[in-house]
Order: C-alpha cells, then structure tokens, then sequence
DNA sequence: CCCGTTCTAAAACGGACGTTCCATACATCG
DNA sequence: CGATGTATGGAACGTCCGTTTTAGAACGGG
C-alpha cells in the first residue's frame, strides 16, 4: 500500500496510484479551485491526498504558497488541455467557442456548481498579496487566450483583430463560468457562447470595427 | 470621540462619521472584497472600522456569516449606483458600456489593482458552502443585468434580445475585471468595452442572430 | 432618580492554522 | 552488509481564528 517505486522522475502514470507528490498537487488544486487558498487547509490537502505533512512539506519546502503555485499551474494546464481538444474537433470558431461553454456548463452542473474555474478562486483570494500565485494565475489567463487566438488567425482572421478578439473570448468565458457557478445555472454560460459566435461571426466576415 | 448620536435609525449620515454598524459594513465590504471571505478575520474587521469585537457581534448576532452577506449587499448596491450614473451619462448603449469598462479601469489602477468586483472574492471563496452569502451575490449579478437590460430595451432592442445581451455584458464585465486584476493590467477591459461595444451595435441594427 | 435598553470594551476559550522537528522505513550503491 | 539519501509518519509549537462572556458606559422614559 505503500507508494510505488521510488526514482520515478515525473510520477506520470497516468492514474494507477499516482505517486505522493502528484495526488498532492491534485488534491491542492481540486480544494483551491473550490474553496480558494485561505479557505483551503494543509492538513486538509494532505488527508484528502492520502498523504502526510511530512510529505506536503518533504515535496514542497516552499510551504502552502508554492503548493499553491504548484496547483495553479496543474489547473492551467489541465484546462489548456480541454480547450485545444474541443478546439481541434470543431469546424469552425464559432462552433468551437459554442462548443466550449456547454463543456464547462456540463462540468460545473455535473459537479453540483462546485468545480469553477481552477486557478480564478485561488487567485482572487490572493490578488495583492502572494505575487507567485498571481503570476501564475496570470501567465495561465494569457497561455489560453494564446490559444483561442491562434485558432482565430487559423481560421483567417488578422494578426491584431484575433489576439483582441481571444482577450474577449476567455475574460467572458471566464465571468460566465463564475456567474454560473454563483447563481447556480448554467444560462450565463450558454448565452455567452451564442453571443461569442456572434461576434467572431461578424469578425469573420469583416465586419463594423468597434466605431459605431 | 465615542460614535455619534444614539438612536440613529439608519445611520446614513453620508459621511461624517457614520455611525458603528454603518462603519463595520463597510470596512467588512472593502476588506472582503480585497481578500475574499476566508482571508478576512472579524477582528481585522473590527479593527479596520474603529470598533471593538462587542460591537460587532451587536450589531451582527449571526457573525462573520450574517456580516458577509450585509458586505455583499453593500457592495452590490454601491455598484448598482456607480452603473445607473454612468449608463445614465452616455447618449447610446455602444458608449455607456465603453463608460462602464473605462470607470472600472481606472478603480482598478487607482487601487494598485487591489479593488476589484465587490462581490466575486467574497462569493467564489464561499461558493458551495454559505447558500446565504451565494444567494446575495446571485441576486447582485441578477440586478446589475436588469440595470443593463433596462437600458438597451430603451435604446430599442427587444425584451429577449435585450435580457441575453444584458447578460452577456454583465458577465463579460466581470471576466474582464478579474482578468484585468489578475493580470494587473487594464487592457482585458478595455478590449472587453469596445468588442461589447460592437456586439451591442450589431444588435441595434438587426444584425446576423447566432448562427452562422 | 433610577431602571432598562442600547452600545462599547476587553478578556478568555477551544479549536484550527501553518510550520517545525525528529524518528523511522526503504531502495540503492559501495 | 553498512551507509546514504529519499520519503513517510505524526507529535508538538506558537499563533490566530470565530465566538462567548462579563462588565461597564451612555442615553430615554417612568
């Protein structure tokens, strides 16, 4: 029952019992997307883990902060992942961002509105304070609109218009996950999709900049 | 130096020292707003207000809970007022919204990005766990999307194509805050008012419905 | 003038927090 | 077979938490 075998570089197994430090993150990033970092305890990652504090504190010497961190940027990741698959098996953007909000609305119903946005609670709780943590929350908000925007230019639309066009697409994503997730339905997620197609609609076929 | 008169029904003096519960509510909205629920402690609140723990807990019988949702309900009503005049201020809805994402900009910057949303730290931190604090700040996002909603249906914009715009800007309002905050930057709102801004104008002319 | 209500003041409590510390187990290497 | 370095188990520490409690001050009505 132990753990597994140790030398074991990255832990990447997949799922079979994962290694210590690997179901530690995990069990931080799932807590801190749910409760953030204040609400968030130690003791409580390493119970919910699997593991001891001797361990929480063997894997991360940086304590509760770079645990946090550590989560942030395993949310970031694990999200980039959704987003470039369901981008990937769309024809077109409108599509894909219409196809990426019912994902998230499915997610958050399914888990009874528990499961947001995984780096947003970590990082709000933590805004002027642990500057690690914002950036890390930072630099995932910019890594997914790298991605929206990339499929935009894909699909044709100017250097310029799609990285303003991807800044839209994740900041409104992001406010209506949250006010799904706040008001318990998931309408805000499905109308922001439809307004999204709209507007990369209208952008794809060059239409009114901004100026009415 | 004691507080002010006794008896004060309400205590809205507007300013001059405005009574200890008025002074309690807002150090509590301020400091919840800054560092989310859990992050926040009732003596820090007290502290922060010029009062003492008795009278906290005279005033709020129910605790740090019962103070929560009077700080979101504060903040909800602060901001419904800053998006009535604004909305108010501006000749068409393209620019009122334009107004909107400039004025929370420029709260932003002016607080060194500590100020955000009144309600989203303190929501998000309590989402599954405090139904009493979700509902208030379910029931603020419902009233800023009626304030928004009003105002496009007089610009002309009918009732169901309104209420779906009206959300949409909301949230995206609120993305954009956040990613703003997080990312210490303005541009996420600025970017979020003008591509609004078009889909607003898009709908005032009748324009392409959803799909594609 | 005194009583009751309203409000303020601060001490005290049990518990949870993040963190430190050390003793132990185990695989690997000389 | 020691010896070594990595990993685990868990007790212990000091601090701060939300809350309760008890006492006192400031007013209003009888």
């Amino acid at each position: 029952m132990k753990t597994r075998t140790r030398h074991d570089p990255a832990g990447q197994d997949q799922d079979a019992t994962p290694g210590t430090r690997e179901r530690i993150v995990r069990a931080a990033s799932v807590l801190m997307q749910r409760q953030g970092y204040d609400g968030t305890g130690i003791k409580q990652i390493s119970q919910e883990a699997g593991a001891t504090l001797g361990s929480v504190y063997h894997f991360f010497p940086g304590g509760k902060q770079e645990l946090a961190v550590a989560a942030v940027r395993r949310g970031d990741e694990e999200f980039a992942g959704i987003l470039r698959e369901i981008l990937d098996g769309e024809p077109g953007p409108a599509e894909a961002v219409v196809a990426v909000t019912r994902s998230l609305a499915e997610g958050l119903r399914a888990s009874d509105w528990l499961d947001g946005c995984p780096v947003t609670a970590t990082a709000l709780g933590t805004a002027g304070r642990l500057p690690d943590i914002q950036r890390a929350a930072s630099s995932a908000f910019a890594g997914w609109e790298g991605i929206v925007a990339e499929m935009l230019r894909a699909a044709g639309i100017a250097e310029e218009e799609a990285a303003d066009l991807a800044g839209m697409v994740v900041c409104t994503l992001e406010g209506a996950e949250l006010s799904a997730q706040v008001s318990r339905d998931e309408r805000p997620l499905l109308v922001a999709g439809e307004q999204l197609a709209r507007l990369i609609a209208l952008s794809l076929r060059g239409g009114l900049p901004a100026g009415s």
